[in-house]
DNA sequence: AGCACGCCGACT
DNA sequence: GTCGGCGTGCTC
């Protein structure tokens, strides 16, 4: 009678034992509904062995291993391990944040196979439609080639009802995907240093990384695009991950576009259970061709991969920030070199641990400096120095005057502003009071227009005080700018103009954010003042003018990656402006224009300021140089943060090449009522810390600490 | 994480 | 007399 060891989602590092009633070998990588206490869980066979790990325990049988999914593969498993190990996590729950929710449940999970539609007979079709329903005509006119069920869906919202209908009527026949002929459209013709890069792609037999560095506008996406249709042609499967869900639609309609009739499966957070569970399924099948997502994409079973591509790879959105602290970037490398495929990590301004990489020799650079679109210009980029100038709300009178001539050639203006919110603080004159949330240890921000303080950590709210609680003095003002009053303020400065601000609190409406791009787009908005969610990856014809307020805080921080965080934003919002025949312009004030970091962002030249910066982290022993991991402690009282972390000092292994700092208190050191310390690890050998943190972290389970929740990040990207 | 067991305070 | 507070301990 064999035993399993299985996976639970329960927050021990090891696997429960359990009989299997049957005695298939093949149960490996498959669902098992089990008992454990008096609770029913799903969990996952990691194991089959013919003697149980411990005798002395009593172990129960299994209830039934689940049959309905394709089992994962040694590959996914020897990956998931991994994440356990590299993040000293344990398995049962790496394995359940890895899968869809929907697998986490009691129940048959069934999926149809994926298949496409197609007209039998294109032109009776079409004949027997009224020549003004335009949209049925549509519909048809595509249903000419083999179509996914996506593909109709993202027509037309009647599109795929309108297909069900036909299928019905006999009007359409299913294909089976496999059966379906890859076909891809034709798209702009590549420049010779595209060409270079989708070659050197290609021609790599194995594991390889290449870091391809492109400017705004040089075409990355075609590079991806025309790498992707190579290995699809050999029958082989990509992952293609990108850092937010709001860059999703628009790629994957490029990618639609370009592979017509072949199954995508877009994977995100945005995406239905049911649907998501079914996208994995698809792919685990090898069924769909190309999986499209976020960081949890990471995770999915492709048999057949060939290709992995993390756009925006720089971004941070790509390190989850709690659980299981992964991050997708470092695990598609990993995942990459174990099934020996080619991986490309695109950005226009790198991570500088991948820039470092690619110094040393471990990754391939792949520069793209030239824009895609011949003619179109780089935006010409100006500092305005702010220093001893007369403001406006924070506006300079160049500012000013730049936006005012783009509404008089009816161009749009962006004001970028990273801060929402009215002001960040409320200010007494009189006795220096600042409205502090009595929950973390922040300023409270002010929101005008709701007259009430918000505490952008917590979400505590309060109503705007009439006076100074200190002294009583009536005479309170908001210090500072945000999004909310650069609004008020241009509204006010450009009456006639269109004014709309985009930032989490304006688009917290479902559809919102979708509704103001296509505003813009319509050219319905002259001014636009957003913070970095307008910033990333969308593209206005119309929009002329950036104008950048309030960055300096970036370049004095006490984060020694807040310089690289500043460098990357501005040049992404900078990248916004002229993308079309119309030259662009970008005003930075600033009070340090003589900054190298500005310099280097004026010369475009990113090679310069990542070797200044990565010199700088050489000396201080930073990053890329040095691995790191944070030991993170939350209690009722600091004392009890601390008092834990020193006892995880004292149960810290001995070794000498990996270095313990002393606990200290968190930089938001409050937060939603909860106090907060953390301890820094690190070591100039990546495996020398993970064989400390392998030892470490057993001794602290198995302290007993009800009061105390901690947590360890390795590779942290906030300190 | 759940969920039980367990021992001390204010209620129909 | 019980309901229920959350401390402690266990789950193959």
């Amino acid at each position: 009678m064999p035993y399993l060891r299985v996976a639970l989602d329960i927050p021990l590092a090891r696997l429960f034992d359990y009989m299997a009633e049957t005695a298939e070998l093949d149960m490996v990588g498959k669902r098992v509904v089990v008992p454990f206490g008096n609770r029913r869980l799903v969990g996952l066979v990691l194991e089959v062995d013919e003697l149980p790990a411990d005798p002395s325990l009593k172990i129960k049988p299994a209830e039934g291993v689940l049959d309905d999914l394709p089992a994962l593969s040694a590959a996914v498993l020897d990956l998931l391990r991994f994440c356990a190990d590299y993040y000293q996590y344990p398995l049962g729950q790496v394995v359940h944040t890895a899968l869809p929710g929907r697998f986490r449940e009691v129940g048959y999970f069934r999926v149809p196979p994926a298949c496409a539609y197609q007209a039998c007979d294109p032109d009776a079709l079409m004949a027997s439609l009224k020549p003004q329903a335009r949209t049925q005509r549509r519909v048809a006119g595509l249903l000419a080639q083999p179509r996914s069920e996506a593909e109709l869906r993202a027509l037309a919202p009647s599109a795929w009802k309108l297909a069900q209908a036909w299928l019905a009527q006999d009007k359409l026949r299913s294909v089976p995907l496999a059966a379906v002929t890859l076909q891809v459209a034709a798209g702009p013709a590549l420049n010779p240093e595209q060409a270079a890069a989708v070659a050197a792609i290609a021609a790599g037999q194995g594991f390889a990384c290449h870091l391809l560095r492109g400017i705004t506008g040089s075409g990355k996406t075609e590079v991806y695009l025309h790498a992707i249709a190579a290995i699809l042609r050999a029958g082989r499967q990509a992952l293609v991950l990108v850092p937010e869900i709001n860059l999703t639609p628009q790629l994957e309609a490029r990618f639609r576009h370009r592979f017509p009739g072949t199954a995508i499966v877009s994977l995100h957070s945005g995406v239905a259970d049911g649907e998501r569970a079914a996208g994995w399924v698809r792919a685990a099948r090898g069924e769909a061709a190309i999986v499209l997502g976020t960081r949890l994409a990471v995770f999915t079973p492709l048999p057949r991969l060939g290709l992995v591509v993390v756009d925006e790879e720089h971004d941070a959105s790509f390190k989850q920030q709690d659980g299981l602290r992964y991050s997708a970037r470092d695990i598609a490398v990993y995942r990459a070199r174990l099934a020996g495929v080619p991986i490309v990590l695109g950005s226009a301004t790198p991570s500088l641990e991948s820039w470092q990489n690619a110094v040393a020799g471990r990754y391939r650079r792949l520069d793209l400096v030239q824009r895609a679109v011949s003619g179109a210009q780089p935006p010409s980029m100006r500092l305005l120095p702010t220093r001893r100038q007369p403001l406006q709300d924070g506006l300079h009178a160049a500012t000013l005057a730049a936006i005012g001539e783009r509404l008089a050639r009816g161009e749009q203006s962006l004001v970028f502003l990273n801060r929402r919110g009215y002001a960040p603080v409320i200010h007494c004159s009189e006795c220096g009071w600042m409205a502090a949330c009595t929950r973390c240890s922040a300023r409270l921000t002010v929101h005008l227009r709701e007259r009430r303080l918000r505490c952008h950590h917590c979400g505590w709210e309060q109503h705007f005080p009439p006076a100074c609680p200190g002294c009583g003095n009536a005479d309170i003002k908001p210090v500072g700018q945000g999004t909310q009053r650069l609004e008020a303020t241009l509204a006010s400065l450009f009456p006639e103009a269109r004014v709309q601000r985009i930032d989490r609190d304006s688009m917290r409406r479902k559809g919102s954010f979708e509704a103001a791009l296509k505003a813009i787009h319509a050219g319905e908005i002259d001014i636009l003042i957003g913070t970095q969610m307008l910033a990333k990856g969308h593209d206005f014809p119309a929009l002329t003018l950036v104008a950048v307020v309030g960055a300096d805080g970036g370049l004095y921080s006490a984060d020694f990656r807040a310089s690289e965080r500043l460098y990357a934003q501005l040049a992404q919002v900078a990248g916004r402006a002229g993308r079309a025949d119309k030259p662009g312009e970008v005003l930075i004030q600033t009070d340090f224009p003589e900054h190298p970091l500005y310099q280097a962002l004026l010369a475009d030249d990113y090679a310069a300021f990542a070797a200044t910066e990565l010199a700088e982290r050489k000396l201080a022993g930073f990053p890329p140089f040095l691995h790191q991991a944070v030991l993170r402690a939350e209690a009722d009282t600091l004392a009890e943060a601390i008092a834990f972390l020193n006892r995880a000092v004292a149960l810290a292994p001995e070794s000498s090449e990996v270095t313990v700092w002393d606990p200290v208190a968190a930089s938001m050191m409050r937060l939603a009522s909860r106090e907060r310390a953390q301890l820094l690890v690190q070591s100039a050998g990546r495996s020398r810390l993970g064989a400390f943190l392998a030892a470490w972290m057993p001794r602290l389970r198995s302290e007993r600490n009800a009061k105390v929740r901690w947590s360890l990040d390795v590779d942290p990207l906030e300190l």
